[in-house]
DNA sequence: ATGAAAGCGCTAACAT
DNA sequence: ATGTTAGCGCTTTCAT
């Protein structure tokens, strides 16, 4: 870096001063008589003077800057939420450091151990579930944590959430409200509380109708999409069977994505052979034909919320307890979900 | 931050040693005595010992983290970009700060100082146009630059781009092969290079084939987007005039959106009424109905070249002169265009 | 080969 | 109110 950038030692000069009073006038500090915080100001302004960050850390302890670990920014939900954390925190001075975990324990173990590493005053993270030890470790070093989308049981810190439950509970209910009676959730081989969560939703409806769960419940080898290998096979194949659902709840809009995908190749119809309700509304889902239904997450609101509350409690330091805020998800009924064929 | 945190003096007494020697095992430095660097090994694994990053940085003016400056994280194709840039880095070790621009220039200056402050090794960049002398400090204080999907005329440093021209000509000879004629090019009223281009390929392609293009380039405000104004009305209101185009080539994917949204609400039919080639592919073209033409671009390969070239030129020095590595994009024919409807 | 000491650029406790 | 001085935790000369 640069080698020849001026620091504050050459303002202090500049101005007839030291540095300690250089350094209060930048900080604002009181007690620094007028005049001479003046020909400082035009010191610092003459000759372009900026704090060195990295300096100026090592002396606070304070970086600005705020760690974001999410599964994948490529995901139109997390990419919604980075939006969000990097309105908000770059309104506030803050920069925002990108970790994607692809939902890999050992790369967010990896990324856990740099925040460490670098210092930063806080991180907003959606926990894969593992590295327990490590978020505490954080904790213990003084390094604030937001958890958005997700939560790790047990982790002392705030959480923004959406009630999945509540979501997949009402476009299961949505499903059978129509008519449907063999309805199946497709989700992901994780062990994550977010998809439980929306499976459990399923559930619910579903044995309140008096519905049959078993082998309804599809889970996607997760290392499938991380392997890149097409996903929509695996359901097609479910598609493809005897007694196919009319009904299809998906966990999430990636997997939303591979049910589109396999209905298009099978050649289905929906609503009239299958009807969907997907988790996440994405951008084309009222352009599709027929449109899809879905399951919308404020994810930018939920993003800048959590910026919100981390700068905060950065700022303010750690005044409230823990806060859990919850979102409600809402359902957007389009054409995608329909009674089913009578027959 | 952390205060009770192991520091390389603790590392230093536990192991028999002095810092200096303890600095020279952990950096790989030669001539340390076998037998004190293990037991500085050992001393490090005891207690848990990983270096400030901080404090290394401030000492070396090396901070190991690059910056990632782009329009906007939420549109697919920057997304991915990062999702490259970020993969590469990460495997690398290096950590990846996130700069929104919003097409900004304001913000964009800010982001500039703020990576100037931090002492960011490098920066990842598709600039605005703007800030040309911010750039230039930039690359005086030893930060290296790479630019992707545009460059500022003038900035010495590399470049990763696509053939825009090549592949709007491409596109827009593909309507014209169709045989269409009233042909129009949809676009945004900035002056980004990239835009430019692509504006190019279709004049050229245009005038190659005697078509009109004056009436033809349709300059959506780029501050309705900003304020969030729906920009399909403007386009809807220019395919419901008189004399319609029945062929459209749209700048990027944000327009493309606006465009499929506009077609839908007039209730048109692609391609009879009117084709369409949107520049970028989304994930769901392919699932649309009809399938959308577009105008492919590798990004997530070329956010990953970005990184790769940035850090070599980090770590191996800048031994090589500027380069400019051009991608190809690449033209997927789909059902959306398809020849005029015959009057 | 190793350690002492200076220095990176800032802040903050302390003395005046 | 202001300046002096001692850190922050590391790297890197410079002696030995």
């Amino acid at each position: 870096m640069d080698s020849n950038r001026i620091t504050i030692e050459e303002v202090a000069i500049k101005a007839g001063t030291s540095k300690s009073t250089v350094s209060r006038v930048l900080n604002g500090s009181a007690g620094v008589r007028e005049d001479l915080a003046i020909s400082v100001k035009k010191a610092v302004e003459e000759l372009g003077y900026r704090p060195n960050q990295v300096a100026r850390s090592l002396s606070t302890r304070v970086t600005f800057t705020i760690g974001l670990m999410i599964n994948d920014i490529f995901n139109p939900f997390y990419s919604a939420v980075a939006k969000g954390v990097e309105d908000y925190a770059f309104s506030k001075g803050y920069s925002v450091v990108l970790f994607n975990t692809d939902e890999n324990e050992d790369r967010e173990l990896v990324a856990l151990k740099t925040i460490l590493d670098k210092a930063v005053d806080g991180i907003i993270v959606a926990p894969t579930g593992a590295n327990k030890a490590a978020f505490h470790k954080l904790l213990l070093a003084g390094v604030e944590i937001i958890q958005v989308d997700r939560r790790l049981p047990n982790l002392d810190a705030s959480a923004i959430l959406i009630e999945n439950e509540a979501g997949t509970l009402e476009a299961t209910k949505h499903l059978i409200g129509l008519g449907h009676q063999n309805i199946a959730f497709i989700t992901f081989d994780l062990a994550l509380p977010t998809l439980l969560e929306r499976e459990q939703g399923y559930c619910k409806a579903m044995a309140a109708a008096n519905l049959e769960i078993k082998n309804h419940i599809f889970k996607i080898p997760f290392n499938i999409v991380a392997k890149q290998l097409d996903t929509s096979l695996k359901i097609a194949h479910l598609l493809n069977n005897a007694n196919p659902p009319t009904g299809l709840v998906t966990v999430n809009n990636r997997i939303g994505l591979a049910v589109l995908r396999a209905i298009r190749d099978l050649g289905l119809k929906m609503p009239d052979d299958v009807s969907v309700v997907v988790f996440d509304d994405l951008e084309f889902f009222p352009l599709h034909t027929p449109s899809i239904s879905a399951i919308a997450q404020p994810a930018y609101t939920m993003g800048r919320k959590a910026a919100e509350l981390l700068i905060t409690q950065l700022t303010k330091g750690k005044t409230e307890p823990n806060q859990t805020i919850m979102y409600r998800p809402h359902l957007l009924v389009r054409q995608s979900s329909g009674p089913p064929r009578s027959r």
